[in-house]
This record gives C-alpha cells, sequence and structure tokens, in this order.
DNA sequence: CTTGAGTCTGTAGTCGCTACAGATGGCATC
DNA sequence: GATGCCATCTGTAGCGACTACAGACTCAAG
C-alpha cells in the first residue's frame, strides 16, 4: 500500500525535504537512483521512509557521512546496534562541546550587552573588550 | 612602538589568526591591503589590532559580515555604542537559538544512546527512532 | 653557491545545501 | 489544436568562512 509510485513534488511534501535537496541527495548516493516513469522520476514506499530517515538523522546534527554510516547500519540488522550507540555517543560528545562553546558565546555576549546597558564606560564596552583581548 | 614592521607571518604569530586566513581577509576587504617590502606585505601596530578584534568577534560567533559593521562602529566614536549593542542583541538571540536547537538534539541523542545501552529493545532503539518519527 | 624557510599569486576544494536558466512533460481549458 | 500553466528535467554556479594546494619568488645563513 505505501507502494503507490509518487513523483519528486510528492515525496518533498511527504518528508518536508526540498525538491533540489533529493536530488542533491541522489548525486551524492545517499538516495538511490529511482527508476523513471517517462524522463520523471518514480518514488516508492521504501524512499519515503530512507528519506524520512535521513531527514530525522539530519536534524539530529549528523553530517551526511554520519547518516551514510547510519543507513548502512541499519541495513545491517541488530548486530550493529553496537556501532550505532558509538557513533551516536561520538556525535553527542560534538553537540554537547558546540553548546559548551555557545555558552561561552552567550556568558560574554550578555555580559557586554548589560554593560552597553549601564553606560558609564566612556567609549563603548564590548568594542573595547574586542580591542584588548 | 607596536609600529615596526612585521610581516604576515609575524602577525600570523600574534593574532593566532592563519596567514591564509588574513590574506583571505584581505581579499575580501575585511582587513586592508598593507604596504608591500618589496614584495612582501608590510604590517604595522594597527594591523595587529584590527586583526585581534577581528578574532574575537569571531570567536564570539558574529558573522564576518557582522565584523565589518562592528569595525565601522568601532571607528565611529561612541555615538555608536547603542548600534553596536543592538548589533550584539540580536546576536545574542542567535547563539541561544542555537543553544535550544543543540540541547534538544543532545536530549534525543542521550536518550537514545541509554537505550542502546539498556538493549532490551529487540532492534537498535536509535536505528528504529530514526525510522519512524 | 646552495639550501631552506618564508612569502607570493591564483585556483580549487570543503559542507550542505540553494538558486537559478532554459528545456521538456503532461493535463486542462478555450 | 493551440494555449496556458504547473511540474519536472539537467547542469551549473553561488553561499560562508575558510583551507589546501601548485608553482614561482625572495632573502639570509652557512
Amino acid at each position: 500500500m505505501a507502494d503507490q509510485a509518487i513523483q519528486i513534488g510528492e515525496l518533498s511534501r511527504r518528508t518536508g525535504c526540498n525538491i533540489e535537496t533529493i536530488r542533491y541527495y541522489e548525486r551524492i548516493g545517499l538516495m538511490p537512483a529511482p527508476p523513471r516513469r517517462g524522463r520523471y522520476r518514480s518514488y516508492g514506499g521504501d524512499d519515503v521512509g530512507r528519506l524520512g530517515f535521513v531527514r530525522r538523522a539530519r536534524e539530529l546534527g549528523f553530517t551526511l557521512d554520519e547518516v551514510r554510516a547510519l543507513l548502512a547500519l541499519a541495513a545491517g540488522g541488530q548486530a550493529s546496534c553496537a556501532e550505532v550507540r558509538d557513533l551516536a555517543a561520538s556525535h553527542l560528545q560534538d553537540v554537547r562541546a558546540r553548546i559548551a562553546d555557545l555558552k561561552r558565546m552567550e556568558r560574554v555576549l550578555a555580559g557586554s550587552v548589560r554593560a552597553c546597558e549601564a553606560g558609564q564606560d566612556p567609549g563603548c564596552p564590548l568594542i573595547h573588550a574586542l580591542y584588548a583581548a
């Protein structure tokens, strides 16, 4: 039932993935080249599933290479759960590092904005802070 | 005193900014084209200051366009403090939004990794979560 | 005189899309 | 059957912020 053939526009609508992006994923081999009905790409239920997978993985911040790896592992059955976990754990570390970076920025920015608002500095506190480390 | 002429390598060492990046900044007009001593770029103390400013602003996550604006405002004297504050405040909002995004990812990833570790799912919980939204 | 380090220009690659231009395809309407 | 219009097609170039070469040169020391 999920296998009626759909065109790229419908696939885009169902997955929330941009048409140009779908074609891009095909070009880089992340999505398989589908059969054609005439000149038009013809997708089935599997494609909706796979592209949804890709989208959700991207929303979790995985890179396209990581998504590729996840797709391969997903095809590999349950033996690969440990590998999936390792990939996710290492990505989680990345995410946490980025959060830490951003929080550092946030602290400094918030402090500077407050100082600007206080306005008792002769010049601008943020400009001042940027000029001398 | 800060005005002895230095070469690009020394400027790079003093600011922690990659040589290629310095030339890139010159190309896009973020740093002025310095005079040459022979064929080599010859920098002075002002350049060390300006490039340091750029670096620190970048470390706070400002885009190059924002840095350009900040540099212009910095040259404009103290009247511009309110504009600087607005720029910083709006950037701060961006940073906070990105933190929120990353925290969402973190929560989901951490949950999945835990579920993988628990290992009572027949398949892999993360793969499972990615396949069906 | 040679060697090595530093610098030069110019171009192309990275990531993950996004935005065209210009050509077809297929369906509904007049 | 001509017209309009949307969807789709291919191919290429652009974004931001660098980074990585290749291949030429400059300069000081040994």
